[in-house]
DNA sequence: GCCAACGTTGGC
DNA sequence: GCCAACGTTGGC
């Protein structure tokens, strides 16, 4: 049972590098350049096919999430790690060790409304949330169910208006 | 562009 | 195993 239960996440990009837009154009994606061991336990160890995730626009005027996005493979190793000429290449990830891992992401919605950090911050339903601790700056986060559905829930009550 | 908060690296 | 130096992230 607990196996079959939904993971939610929230993931973090760079709109200038891969926007939600960018997302939306390409329906699916490899999720690959992780270099952080938390982020990748968390693909590694956690992640489901069909968890949903927050699309988090970091860098960006403001800072928000932006969409939803499925995850649509199970954990495989980074590919980006292996090969030399990648930016993301690192040397200690071997093909029969491969230390990076990554899974693939897909489009679900783009919000009509995009939930500002701001707006995260002061709401006192999202209290805890980790993308608005101070220096929190993991690019896969766990978030609760509760959290992702009330994001989302104003996303969809801002836009009405 | 600044800088605080982290994570990683490497000398010892 | 400590810790200083360094690199990176990401809000502002």
């Amino acid at each position: 049972m607990k196996d079959t239960q939904k993971n939610y996440w929230l993931i973090k990009s760079e709109p200038d590098c891969y926007s939600i837009d960018d997302l939306k154009r390409d329906k699916k994606t490899g999720w690959g350049g992780i270099r952080n061991y938390q982020a990748r336990n968390f693909i590694r160890d956690k992640m489901k096919l069909g968890d949903l995730m927050l699309f988090y626009h970091s860098g960006a005027n403001p800072p928000a999430v932006a969409g939803i996005a499925e995850v649509a493979s199970t954990p495989y190793p980074d590919s980006t790690a292996l090969d030399p000429k990648d930016d993301h290449y690192d040397p200690k990830s071997t093909k029969e060790n491969p230390i990076w891992m990554q899974v693939d992401v897909k489009f679900k919605e783009k919000l009509l409304e995009p939930v500002s950090l701001n707006r995260i911050k002061q709401d006192p339903a999202l209290a805890g949330i980790m993308v608005s601790q101070k220096g929190s700056r993991l690019s896969v986060q766990p978030v609760s169910q509760a959290h992702f559905d009330h994001i989302v829930e104003i996303s969809k009550r801002h836009s009405k208006n």
